[in-house]
DNA sequence: TAGACGTGGAG
DNA sequence: TCTCCAAGTCT
């Protein structure tokens, strides 16, 4: 008879699995909150840096509750999907206010806050309180959606919600914690996209695209769509040492952050402009649009106009705590490259 | 419900 | 250089 699927899974994950990533050391629901959200469309490798440095600034739920957006987003600059920051921020406060600093300990209730959606609370769930949930990230999907021959992209609804079935028949009551690390470790580490370790893997005895040998063709890439090609102009208005910055509108992209603005008559009005020269086109690539950015630097005489709170004159040398787009970043460095 | 929402690593 | 897409959620 054959071993149960969820036990095999969990005796791998004894002797294979990771166990020393930063946030399953002292795994509360806050730090392992704060992971789960970074690891939102985010590998591993990127936020072990990320997840350092922002617990070494908010080592607590209160401490983060008590931050200003601009402490948080200079945190998470560079990490992308800024919406997940500013969520991350409204329910730091929610939990303090509402909950007395506790995080729920269920995925109804941990789905009411924002930014936490079923996955994301089942990890929280399971994780920390070591109580049954069920996850169903990407890792988790692709496993399943080889180890049951599913030939349908994992986007399609009907098909999500297969998974969601699949998924939760196989989430053991028993060993929780290590079932769902494991599922996400054997997706990572032996069941990857391109090439998967099948040679290496406790499941092929379980596996429908082993057997068929289809683990090379599933899951079904996603539907290819021509991305949509995008224009624009940038003002880098530098004066004396600092340079003038935005605050981006959200929702939106780079909400919240600051970044050059955006090409403005009426803005480039109201200085006194010294010099003025046009850069090379940048591309920028997000998952829904390309974006050619053509910089214009124009040296400005003047600091004057009445500057909006959405304005200010960034200095280089003397960074703020502000969260900057990467594209500032970028510029920043390159500037300061080219003075060396 | 399909589109919005970033960035960087892998192949 | 280019394409794909990763520990998803929100609207």
């Amino acid at each position: 008879m054959a071993a149960l699927f969820s036990d095999v899974v969990v005796a791998w994950y004894r002797q294979f699995g990771r166990k020393d990533l930063p946030w399953q050391q002292n795994p509360t629901a806050y730090r392992v909150w704060v992971s789960e959200i970074m690891l939102q469309q985010t590998q591993v490798a990127t936020v072990i840096d990320y997840y350092q440095r922002f617990m070494q600034v908010f080592p607590d739920v209160q401490k983060l509750a008590g931050a200003t957006s601009d402490e948080v987003l200079s945190l998470w600059s560079g990490l992308g999907y800024y919406a997940r920051a500013r969520n991350l921020h409204k329910t730091a406060q929610q939990v303090v206010a509402d909950h007395g600093g506790e995080f729920p300990d269920n995925v109804a209730d941990l789905e009411t806050l924002p930014g936490i959606g079923r996955s994301t609370a089942g990890a929280i769930t399971s994780f920390a309180y070591k109580k049954p949930a069920v996850i169903l990230d990407g890792n988790v999907k692709r496993v399943l959606a080889r180890v049951h021959a599913i030939k349908s992209w994992t986007g399609e609804t009907q098909t999500l919600k297969q998974l969601w079935e699949i998924a939760e028949e196989e989430t053991p009551q028993q060993n929780i914690a290590a079932y769902n690390q494991a599922m996400m470790d054997l997706g990572a580490m032996i069941c990857t996209r391109s090439r998967p370790s099948c040679e290496a893997c406790p499941l092929t005895n379980h596996c429908q695209a082993f057997k068929q040998n289809l683990q090379n063709d599933l899951p079904l890439a996603k539907p290819k769509k021509t991305l949509p090609e995008r224009e624009g102009r940038m003002l880098v208005l530098l004066q004396d040492d600092t340079i003038l910055l935005h605050k981006r509108p959200s929702p939106g992209i780079w909400g919240g952050l600051w970044c050059f603005p955006e090409y403005d008559a009426a803005l480039l009005q109201q200085f006194n402009i010294a010099q003025q020269q046009v850069g090379e086109v940048s591309s920028h690539t997000f998952s829904h649009y390309r974006w050619h950015i053509r910089p214009e630097y124009i040296w400005v005489k003047n600091k004057l106009p009445r500057l909006n709170q959405d304005f200010i004159w960034y200095n280089p040398d003397k960074p703020n705590n502000i969260g900057l787009a990467a594209i500032v970043k970028h510029w920043l460095v390159a500037q300061h490259e080219e003075i060396k």
